[in-house]
DNA sequence: TTGAAAGCGCTAACAG
DNA sequence: CTGTTAGCGCTTTCAA
């Protein structure tokens, strides 16, 4: 007949014959403990009905071993990939990992001011969200050590991708390979609570193109949904045209599927006829041959882990503000 | 300057010239506190902004829910599409969705032993893991309500794949569909934490194939590593066989893409000279216009949510075992 | 891999 | 009323 109080680590120990620390270990990284005395302390465990008492826990920790994550709800592959590296870092280190998603404007407004103060977050990282100056404020002021990826602010730190200076290199790139009727397809979405990136890799691939002399005819600037049916349609009537494009750049390697697809249809050869370059190097990028921009996905979620937890040990270093460098992949496409 | 860790009852203390008993006392028992200080403690209280640890965890423990999700590290798509399923339905309803990825057999074991003591969960959705009768009964005995994804275990819920099943309809199809040569290609990550429905499937299409009396020769199963370029070159060596199959059924969408590219290079038409049939029906099948065997990835993900949300609601409620529907979806490569 | 011992933030005697 | 001090159950160095 076991006691009336709950039981201890105390009495899992003795029961166990070993001492509270290796308990305590088994508890919290059993892989830490010899397979042999992981046995005999869960028995003990079972037997005596042990549960740690959460409050008693929560007083001897340092930290509480969270990380959040708010992200845009991943719907495009990119998120997941740049996740796929955030957990990666995280798990290796011993943080849990705790995701917002975010599907409208007020779900991000309520959230950024919600999480700092109920959150209990060690850290935090905001995956492509704008954030102000007042949410930044907020942020700062709870000190809770936060990352930004994709959206820079200066007050807090950030993992920034430079899309200007993608689409720049897409249409020196295109250049340099004789083109001149270049055109551009981007994506539509432009939800308000999330950012986009594709404006900017406009911006750099319009520039790319002035620095050359060459023109970028509004008939050459199209817009499509971010799925693959619609943008083939879009890249169908592109590819229609009386003086159609021998290039084009697609602002996202998911949409650049659908280009090749409507080229397919088309009986359109690439990259004899047509040229197609994407951005971002999905993991989809290389099965198609695509030949694309890359952006360090994986590599940017796992830097922005390391620029946070360094964060966290000393909450006096100045904020860093990293540019991950973009690569072009030369593949089939173009 | 607001503090960057959270205040304690020392620091309010100081703040308020008292000792931490007296804190502690205002905090407790407010009335055997003298006005005076009653005044100078509540000043610093707020000035601080102190909140006591435990319950600060408490408060971000309770009002809002907790999921956990054990997930093999998600480098598969699959796995990827199933997390969002559960993201999607996990944010409708508040829940905080935290994410434990396990990369090795010991990682597994250890969340397993300590998620279910440390993890401050309402539910538990485990993900194409191998969960064996202690794992289970642990789990049980703790009362955490778990929903088991593409592994059942008949002490705890679940939604199945029926793998074998598929297995059995892609080779009706592809028999329906003339073919007598046809070949199994399949991944060999066997990783011992992970599952491994591949094999499943493989049965699946052996069984069917029998049933019409057709043999599937040693030759014709050929494994390779989940890789695009790996499976494509397995591929090529099956394609250059003297007497090459005219189908593939090939376990994985991912896979497929690269049997599709080799034979592109060996410009074998498809689906005329070749027929090739995947599984999953990833987000890029589409793309590839890929006939496939369509499991709802994203379907289960939100069902394995429902169910533990009923379970959690009512814990008295039987376990459920639910097998998702398989579909062939018939596009252009079979 | 393990244990001793020094905390963690807080409460509860016990004097004053 | 207030402060000192000894725990509470648990985690985390640091040696062994």
């Amino acid at each position: 007949m076991p006691p009336n109080k709950p039981p201890t680590i105390y009495d899992v120990a003795r029961h166990a014959g070993v001492s509270i620390t290796t308990v305590s270990r088994m508890i919290n990284t059993p892989d830490k403990v010899n397979g042999d005395t992981r046995v005999r302390i869960l028995a003990a465990i079972d037997a005596l009905g042990f549960v740690p008492k959460a409050e008693a826990r929560a007083r001897a920790m340092r930290g509480t071993g969270r990380i959040g994550v708010i992200s845009p709800f991943f719907t495009a592959p990119s998120f997941v990939q740049r996740l796929r590296g955030i957990a990666e870092a995280l798990s290796a280190k011993k943080f849990e990992l705790v995701i917002y998603t975010v599907d409208s404007a007020e779900r991000l407004k309520s959230l950024l001011s919600s999480v700092p103060l109920t959150g209990n977050l060690d850290g935090l990282i905001i995956l492509s969200l704008p954030v102000d100056d007042a949410d930044a404020r907020r942020l700062v002021d709870h000190g809770l050590p936060t990352v930004l990826v994709e959206f820079p602010h200066p007050n807090l730190s950030s993992v920034e991708i430079d899309d200007v200076m993608g689409g720049r290199m897409a249409a020196q790139y295109l250049l340099k390979k004789g083109h001149r009727r270049i055109a551009f397809l981007g994506d539509t979405d432009l939800p308000e609570y999330s950012l986009h990136p594709v404006s900017q890799r406009l911006v750099g691939f319009r520039q790319g193109l002035q620095e050359a002399g060459i023109e970028l005819p509004d008939a050459f600037v199209r817009l499509a949904p971010y799925s693959q049916e619609q943008t083939r349609k879009v890249a169908a009537e592109l590819l229609s045209m009386p003086q159609p494009p021998t290039a084009i750049f697609v602002a996202t390697d998911f949409q650049a599927l659908g280009v090749l697809k409507a080229a397919r249809q088309l009986k359109i050869q690439v990259p004899e006829q047509l040229a197609v370059v994407g951005f971002d190097d999905l993991d989809l990028a290389e099965y198609a041959d695509l030949t694309t921009i890359h952006q360090h996905l994986d590599e940017s979620g796992r830097l922005a882990v390391e620029i946070l937890l360094s964060q966290i040990e000393s909450p006096s270093r100045p904020t860093r503000h990293v540019k991950l460098p973009l690569t072009l992949i030369e593949r089939q496409t173009a």
